[in-house]
RNA sequence: GCCUCCUUCGUCUAGUGGUUAGGACAGUGGAUUUUCAUUCCACCAACACGGGUUCGAUCCCCGUAGGAGGUACCA
């Protein structure tokens, strides 16, 4: 079978995270099967239309790792790949399904659907459309359409969809769903009147003229499946194979939403997500490998993904585990690669000096934009001082400033040994003095970074070197004398 | 309301007609360590409930409950 997937969200926001682990799957599933990936843009609301989101999906989407071979931007053999430029598509094939019996105009004013609505509403009977413009005889049929057309309105197009019956959907994750017809939307509309289709006939056209042989989409689209069956067979096309996946949801159950926290996968990279921790932990949102296995990378997921691994129930998205993925694919770096990822936010840095500092905080950093506060030290000697952070535990501020003063000499040519030496001076001094080489660096760390906690000192020393690190001692000395 | 889907530790999940029900995150307690972090070890913690089927059910069937989604000229 060749293998055609596709991704195709509405450009109305921000690419959402719940959005990336769909496009993930399509991607992961087409690259497994060693098919083809592409992007479509569903851009048929004309009043929820965002400009940014379009530029805002490619974005993410690169910078996740995932790449098309088809799309609205890269173009390909099927194209257009934006509905807005295949209006005329549309139309003809909700002609062709109007002559074929499948389809027919409707003149209802949305006054009247209105009232339908709120009548029905008031008799507590099911919501839908009566069939009114169904039951058409033809001289009646003209006197609307003269009607709409004096009042400069477009009919719309509705499905002649049938009440009895079933309709089953075979979806390869869910099985064989099926669903009486009577409780199928009543004749939905598929071309509005401002000549956009709906997603329904969008998909339905689409998907078969793009030859998709799966559809990957979240399990919100379930309940209109067998609607798309049905279009699919009043075509008389074939169904592409459906795999609903589950739905992803905040804390509290309910769909993920901005209020759950960062939901947009611009908002992660801002806060300082890497790519490769984001993508390893959507993909295990709801697939899984084995029982053990959790680290992959995007080339390693585009081997070993499959859709037999996929769960069928909802996955609350867990912003501490999300944490963790991400500080393990900071680990994962190297430190040329980290330097490029930070080069952005570490401006005053020159090469060199990533080189030397980013090996003392890569495994500290549980997000990228954290490195910045952690090597603020090195070009901003500490200013202000808390007294009792100098203080080493069980000991006095004597103590403290006798331990800078015994550091002062030591620090004469750090830079020019090795931190295994320089330990060593230290912690032999300690022992002359009586005290530990904790009790020695705590003083020190709090003289030169200006507060308790550092990146290791001995790697800060040799770094900054004598004459910056002594100036700064000397600074703390009188402080903590004054 | 109606329709559909779902149900293993707090969360993400593995798994089987007979297992001490496995891993990960979080939490707790330790070890290592110049602080922090990393790393390592340990602990805590689950088969929603009720009926069947069966020698035996977490696993198969049926109900119940709970959760979610849908019910638009939004996708």
């Amino acid at each position: 079978m060749n293998v055609r997937v596709r991704y195709a969200p509405s450009p109305t926001g921000f690419q959402h995270v719940g959005g990336l682990r769909t496009a993930l799957f399509s991607y992961l599933f087409a690259k497994a099967r060693g098919g083809k990936f592409y992007l479509r843009l569903e851009d048929t609301d004309q009043s929820r239309y965002n400009a940014e989101a379009e530029a805002d999906l490619y974005e993410s989407l690169r910078w996740a790792g995932i790449t098309w071979d088809e799309g609205p931007d890269v173009g390909g053999p099927y194209g257009p790949y934006v509905q807005s430029k295949r209006l005329e598509l549309y139309k003809q094939y909700a002609r062709q399904l109007v002559e074929a019996g499948h389809a027919y105009e409707c003149y209802c004013t949305p006054a009247r659907l209105d009232a339908l609505r709120q009548e029905q509403e008031k008799n507590k009977q099911p919501l839908g459309y009566d069939r009114h413009c169904a039951r058409l005889g033809d001289s009646e049929r003209s006197v609307l359409k003269a009607r709409a057309a004096y009042d400069d309105r477009e009919p719309v197009v509705r499905f002649h969809q049938t009440s009895e019956g079933d309709t089953t959907v075979e979806d390869e994750l869910l099985g064989s769903i099926s669903k009486a017809n009577s409780d199928l939307p009543v004749d939905p509309v598929l071309l509005k009147s401002d000549g956009f289709p709906t997603y329904h006939l969008a998909h339905v056209v689409d998907d078969h003229l793009m030859e998709t042989s799966h559809v990957l989409r979240a399990q919100e689209w379930l309940p209109s499946a067998p609607l798309h069956v049905q279009l699919f067979q009043a075509f008389g096309w074939q169904v592409p194979r459906y795999v609903h996946l589950p739905l992803i949801l905040g804390q509290d159950g309910q769909k993920l939403s901005k209020r759950h926290g960062s939901t947009s996968v611009r908002q992660f990279r801002e806060d300082g997500y890497t790519a490769e921790g984001l993508v390893n932990y959507l993909a295990l949102l709801g697939w899984s490998y084995d029982d053990s296995r959790e680290f992959f990378s995007l080339k390693e997921l585009e081997q070993v993904f499959s859709l037999n691994k996929l769960s069928k129930s909802p996955a609350v998205f867990d912003y501490k585990k999300v944490e963790h993925f991400n500080g393990h694919a900071i680990r994962q770096l190297t430190i040329q690669e980290l330097k490029a990822l930070l080069k952005p936010e570490l401006t005053n840095f020159s090469d060199a000096e990533l080189d030397g500092y980013l090996p003392l905080v890569q495994e500290r950093l549980k997000f990228l934009k954290d490195a910045r506060e952690a090597l603020g030290f090195v070009h901003r000697a500490p200013s202000t001082w808390v007294r009792e952070d100098f203080v080493p535990k069980k000991l006095d501020e004597a103590a403290a400033i006798a331990i800078l003063e015994a550091a002062l000499p030591l620090l004469v040519g750090v830079e020019t040994r090795d931190d295994e030496t320089n330990e060593a001076h230290f912690r032999a001094r300690g022992e002359e003095l009586g005290y530990k080489l904790g009790d020695m660096m705590q003083p020190l760390r709090v003289a030169i970074c200006g507060g308790k906690v550092s990146p290791p000192m001995f790697g800060i020393l040799r770094l900054l070197g004598t004459a910056e690190v002594t100036k700064r001692v000397r600074a703390a000395l009188a402080f903590l004398k004054s």
